[in-house]
RNA sequence: GGUCCCGUGGCUUAGCCAGGAUAUAGCAUCGGGCUUCUAACCCGGGGGUCAAGGGUUCGAAUCCCUUCGGGAUCGCCA
C-alpha cells in the first residue's frame, strides 16, 4: 500500500519540480517524524540553481497539482523539507485491502527464481547457539523473500565428505555410540573423543587420510560409514531445525558432485582458463586480478578435492536452476566466499550474492564442536520453554496444563528467533545465559501478545453475536489518532517488505514488527472496541482490530514465529 | 604485519551504504495508571563528548585519514 503511495508521491513532485523550472534529480523520499513521507530533493536543487534551499521548496510546494483521488493529501514545506501528509483515501483503501487481501496483504510484487543456502553446518554434531543464527536469518530471509512474491528454495548443503566427516565415520569405530542419546549429541561425543585421541596420536593421522582417499574413489563401504555417521547427524539436526520452525525444502549432499563428475569437470574448466598450477604438489587458481594476493588451492596434493572444488560445482549447478543465488555464511567464510565468487565470474558462471553474519561466542572465547566447547540449541530450546512455562504460569493459572505447555513452546521459541533476528547481522554477540532467558519485553511475546488480544477481542465479539467477518465497513468513521497511527503502520507492511528482501536484511522487518504491535497496543489502551458507544463505530473498530489481527499473523509468520490466539 | 566487520546513555540496540529538521527503541531506574475488550500492557521523568583525534562540507553518528579497543581471516580445515 505505501510502495503505492510512494509511486503518486514520486509523480506529483516531479512534475511539480519541472513547473517550478527545475531539473529533476533524485527527489530523495525518507521517512519522517514530521510527515507519512518527506523530500529533502530541495537541498540537492539548491546548488545547481544556487538559490536558498528553503524558497526552492517553497516553490516547488506551490507548483504542486495533486490529482483527484490521490493518496496524497497535501504538500506542504517546513523550511527546506517537503513534508507529504497522506489522504484518507488511503487510509481507507488500507482498510478494505487487508479485508479483501488478507494473508496475501503487501506481498506478491517481485517475481523470479532464488536458491537460498543457510545453516549448512557440517555434520559432525549438533546446532549450537551461533550455528541457529544463521538458520534464524536464512529462514526469515527465505520467509521475506517469498513474501515478496520470489519463488524461492531453501537448501542445507551437507558437508558428507569433508576432513571431519572422515573423523566422525572413524570415530564411530574407535568408540562406543551412545543410542540412548539423541543422535547429533551422540556424534559429538564421539567426534570430540576422536579429536582428543588423534591430537595424542598423530600417527593415527594417516587413517583419516587414508579414508579420505577411499570416498573419494568411490571406495563402496567407505561411502557407506560416510553415510551412516553423516545421516546420524543430519537427523538430529533435523530435528532442531524443525523445532525452530526453520524450513528447508532440500538436503542437497556434497558428495553428489563427486560423484557425478562435476568436480573434476569445473577444475579441469579452470585449467582451461590458465590461471591454475602447481605449487608443492597442489592444484591452485591465481585469482590475482580479482585482488585476492594469495592463490586458492583447488586440489590437494594426493588430488582429492577440498571443500572449495565442490562448492564451485555446487553453485555451478544451483546457477543453472534459478536466476539469483543466497548464501547466508558466517565471518569466517568472507575470504572464502570472496574467492569462490570470483573463480566463478572467472569461468563465466553466474554467482551467489554472500550474507554475512558475525560470529556468537561464549563469554570464554569462541565456539568448537572439535573442542566441545559449545552450548546446544536443544539445551536453549529445552531451557527457554521452561522458562516461558514458568511466565505462562503466573499469567494464567486457571488454564490447563495443555494451554500453558502450548503457549510456553510458542513463546519460547518466539523468543528465540526474534532475539537472533532483531539484531544486525554485521554485530558481533557473546551469548550468555542470563539475557538468553530473559524475555525481553518489546521481544516476541509483545508481538505475540498484541495478536492474541486482537484475536480475543474478535472472539467475545463473535460469541456476544455482534461481529461477523463478512460485513461491510465504513473505516472512514475511524479517525483517532491511535485508529489512525495503526492503519499507516499497518499500510507500511509492503515497503518493510520490499526493504528488507531488497537488501537482505531481516532486521528491518523485525524492527517493523515490534513497531506494529506497538502501534496496536496504544489503539488498545485509548479506544475501546466492543463497548464503543454507537454500533456503526463498533463495527468498523471491530473490522480495524480484524485488520491489526491478520497483518499481526502475517508479519508473526513471516518472523517464522507463531501467532498464538491466546496466551 | 595485511585485509574485512564492529565500537551509539549503566546494559542491549536502530539510524551509517544513498550526509541535512530536537539521535531510535528496549532493559534497568524514578513517578502515574487495572470495578472497563487479557497489565506479557499503557502514559510520563531522568540519563548520550554517537570510541578518540584530524579532514571534507553551508551542514558529519553517517563520507575520508590516523589512533585505540573488540571480533573474523590470511592455500592443501570448513
Amino acid at each position: 500500500m505505501f510502495l503505492q503511495f510512494k509511486e503518486q508521491v514520486t509523480s506529483i513532485l516531479d512534475n511539480a519540480i519541472k513547473s517550478a523550472g527545475f531539473e529533476v534529480d533524485d527527489i530523495v523520499l525518507e521517512p519522517s517524524p514530521h510527515a507519512d513521507i518527506a523530500s529533502r530533493a530541495a537541498f540537492g536543487l539548491a546548488s545547481k540553481a544556487k538559490q536558498n534551499p528553503k524558497d526552492i521548496a517553497e516553490k516547488i510546494a506551490a507548483a504542486v497539482t495533486i490529482p483527484d483521488g490521490s493518496y496524497v493529501e497535501k504538500i506542504g514545506t517546513t523550511g527546506p523539507y517537503l513534508n507529504i501528509t497522506a489522504s484518507r483515501k488511503y487510509v481507507d483503501e488500507t482498510v478494505v485491502r487487508i479485508r479483501d487481501e488478507k494473508t496475501g496483504f503487501g506481498g506478491g510484487f517481485c517475481t523470479g527464481s532464488i536458491m537460498m543456502e543457510h545453516t549448512s553446518a557440517n555434520p559432525n554434531g549438533p546446532l549450537h547457539v551461533g550455528h541457529i543464527r544463521n538458520s534464524v536469518i536464512g529462514d526469515t530471509l527465505t520467509r521475506i523473500l517469498k513474501h515478496a512474491g520470489y519463488d524461492v528454495e531453501a537448501q542445507y548443503y551437507v558437508n558428507d565428505m569433508g576432513r571431519q566427516i572422515a573423523i566422525v565415520s572413524w570415530a564411530l569405530s574407535q568408540f562406543e555410540f551412545d543410542k540412548s542419546k539423541k543422535s547429533d549429541h551422540a556424534i559429538a561425543d564421539v567426534y570430540i573423543k576422536a579429536n582428543a585421541d588423534l591430537e595424542e596420536h598423530p600417527e593415527k593421522v594417516a587413517e583419516i587420510d587414508k579414508l579420505m582417499q577411499l570416498v573419494e574413489s568411490g571406495d563402496d563401504a567407505t561411502i557407506n560409514s560416510f553415510d551412516e555417521a553423516v545421516s546420524l547427524a543430519v537427523s538430529g539436526i533435523r530435528k532442531t531445525l524443525l523445532r525452530m520452525n526453520v524450513i528447508h525444502d532440500k538436503f542437497v549432499n556434497e558428495s553428489n558432485f563427486i560423484r557425478n563428475g562435476a568436480v573434476s569437470r569445473i577444475v579441469d574448466e579452470i585449467k582451461a582458463t590458465g590461471r591454475t598450477e602447481i605449487d608443492k604438489g597442489a592444484l591452485v587458481v591465481d585469482l590475482s586480478d580479482y585482488g585476492f594476493e594469495k592463490t586458492l588451492v583447488i586440489q590437494r596434493t594426493d588430488g582429492t578435492s577440498l571443500y572449495t572444488t565442490r562448492d564451485l560445482a555446487y553453485h555451478e549447478w544451483k546457477g543453472e536452476q534459478a536466476e539469483r543465488m543466497i548464501d547466508v555464511l558466517g565471518a569466517d567464510h568472507k575470504l572464502i566466499s570472496g574467492q569462490l565468487k570470483a573463480t566463478l565470474n572467472a569461468i563465466g558462471k553466474p554467482e551467489p550474492e554472500i550474507v554475512i553474519f558475525e560470529f556468537v561466542s561464549l563469554p570464554e572465547g569462541s565456539m568448537s564442536t572439535r573442542r566441545g566447547k559449545f552450548i546446544t540449541s536443544d539445551d536453549l530450546f529445552d531451557q527457554i520453554e521452561e522458562q516461558a512455562y514458568i511466565e505462562v504460569e503466573k499469567r494464567r493459572p486457571e488454564m490447563t496444563n495443555e494451554f500453558k505447555k502450548e503457549v510456553a513452546n510458542v513463546v519460547g521459541m518466539g523468543a528465540v528467533r526474534y532475539d537472533i533476528v532483531k539484531v544486525s547481522p554485521e554485530k558481533s554477540t557473546v551469548f550468555d545465559w542470563k539475557t538468553a532467558l530473559d524475555f525481553e519485553k518489546q521481544g516476541a511475546p509483545f508481538i505475540q501478545y498484541a495478536h492474541a488480544r486482537a484475536c480475543s477481542i474478535l472472539k467475545k465479539a463473535e460469541d456476544d453475536g455482534i461481529w461477523d467477518s463478512d460485513t461491510e465497513v465504513d473505516p472512514s468513521v475511524l479517525v483517532e489518532d491511535t485508529e489512525v497511527a495503526l492503519i499507516k503502520k499497518m499500510a507500511l507492511f509492503d515497503k518493510v517488505i520490499d526493504q528488507s528482501a531488497r537488501e537482505l536484511k531481516p532486521h528491518i522487518f523485525a524492527i517493523y514488527a515490534r513497531e506494529l504491535a506497538d502501534a496496536f497496543n496504544q489503539f488498545y489502551r485509548f479506544v475501546p472496541v466492543i463497548s464503543a458507544e454507537e454500533e456503526d463505530m463498533r463495527t468498523n473498530r471491530l473490522a480495524l482490530v480484524d485488520c491489526a489481527r491478520i497483518v499481526l499473523a502475517n508479519t508473526l509468520d513471516t518472523l517464522g514465529i507463531g501467532a498464538p490466539e491466546a496466551m
